[in-house]
DNA sequence: TGGGATTTGTTCGTATGTATT
DNA sequence: GAATACATACGAACAAATCCC
């Protein structure tokens, strides 16, 4: 349950975090409104929990909201896509710094665990468990680093990505992860921070150029997009 | 006005630029508490509106807060200082890279203005003002890439470091400002985006340098701090 | 240790604004 | 183009937890 701060507030966290995971694991479509009153219906809370979850959310970065309007889960275009992915690697490439060469052989244990995990998911062809299980490994990794604004950064862009690769990936892109994350597991153990900080570098790369191949010809999905292409001048408003 | 939305729901937003500006250039302190009900009645609203605006500056990471708590002032510690800059360094590294050589003259213009207005609240002896202009240009820079993602964490991480740098810094620690920035926009002109990448990092680790100074002894300032030191075990409990 | 004052957590009613037929 | 349905914006009040003396 990454992003989750479970030591939060009431019930709020609660269903934050349920509505997370359903967007996360795209059950709830980019794009779908998210009325109070139904998810409170729902959940069998009040408006008033609803809203601050969906605020949470908001905070996020996971739903949209504008005034007097329904919240709806982002839909991230193609360039949000690359601008999370490279503010992700970004972040990344500072966890690695502070982690290669540090991690007790306890830590060690606890992230071949979770890609063990990870594996488990992947025979079982679980593609949507596989892309959390990935994402929460690199969650682990940010919460090694033992601070609180990394780990913050982290999940979140960590959560994002998630709902990214979920909506532009094609099936098992995934496949590859297991065998990176181990190498990287071996390469944070050694001492070396530079090789740490390219393999980890290179490994989101690929996991960017697997998942997140720029669509041959632009889809417009929207009226305004289409008119667009149409127009006598090249007017935005 | 960084990290404010301007086209935000309603009072709320308001209120939460109103408590970010005063948190920021220090007038509340770090540690203060935020009743709901007191903001309230400051600002004429109900609680309702105070509780979004928190939640709000919760979110980004200005505000803390705990179950049936008064919501407080975050007290970055020096490590948070050091990791909120290092993550600020890593962001605007890719703000830099997006940006050099293709600021039209018009964007540098705007640039060269603000840092005029810079200069002049540094002659006029402003020193928060001058701290909150210095994080302005690099939200300027931020919003010139167009992507919503970078301006957001951009944003967010900016507000925290001004409020880092009222904290820590000491008096005339942003003198030199003004000429690393014009010295910036001159190499953003240009098409050199490894010299404007290393200048930008140089700027930071700069202002990082003059003003987070390790203090020469931790200075614990709470109760538990002291008596932590004299605890007969390390616990931490 | 205990009790009162303060503050948050939560619900629900009403008003206001938006979308749709 | 107007009326209706629907969803959010906001506020007042009650319950529960915490803090302080």
């Amino acid at each position: 349950m990454p992003g989750a701060p479970s030591h939060s507030t009431n019930r709020t966290a609660a269903i934050a975090d349920a509505l997370r995971n359903a967007i996360i694991e795209r059950a709830i479509s980019p794009g779908t409104r998210l009325p109070e009153d139904l998810i409170g219906k729902q959940f069998g809370v009040s408006r008033t929990i609803v809203r601050a979850a969906i605020a949470q959310l908001v905070s996020e970065g996971l739903v949209d909201q504008r005034p007097n309007r329904s919240a709806t889960v982002i839909k991230p275009s193609w360039e949000d896509a690359n601008d999370t992915f490279d503010l992700r690697i970004a972040v990344e490439d500072l966890v690695v710094s502070r982690l290669a060469g540090t991690l007790t052989p306890d830590q060690v244990q606890v992230l071949r665990d979770h890609v063990e995990l990870e594996e488990q998911a992947r025979k079982a062809g679980d593609e949507p468990k596989s892309i959390r299980l990935a994402g929460e490994f690199h969650s682990l990794l940010a919460e090694m680093t033992d601070s609180p604004i990394l780990i913050r950064y982290m999940r979140e862009l960590a959560s994002r990505c998630c709902l990214i690769l979920s909506l532009f990936s094609r099936p098992h892109s995934s496949d590859c992860a297991v065998a990176e994350h181990r190498e990287l597991i071996d390469l944070l153990e050694s001492n070396d921070v530079e090789i740490a900080r390219r393999a980890m570098n290179h490994h989101l790369s690929a996991v960017v150029n697997r998942a997140l191949i720029k669509p041959a010809a632009k889809k417009p999905d929207s009226i305004a997009d289409i008119l667009a292409i149409y127009a006598p001048t090249a007017g935005d408003a």
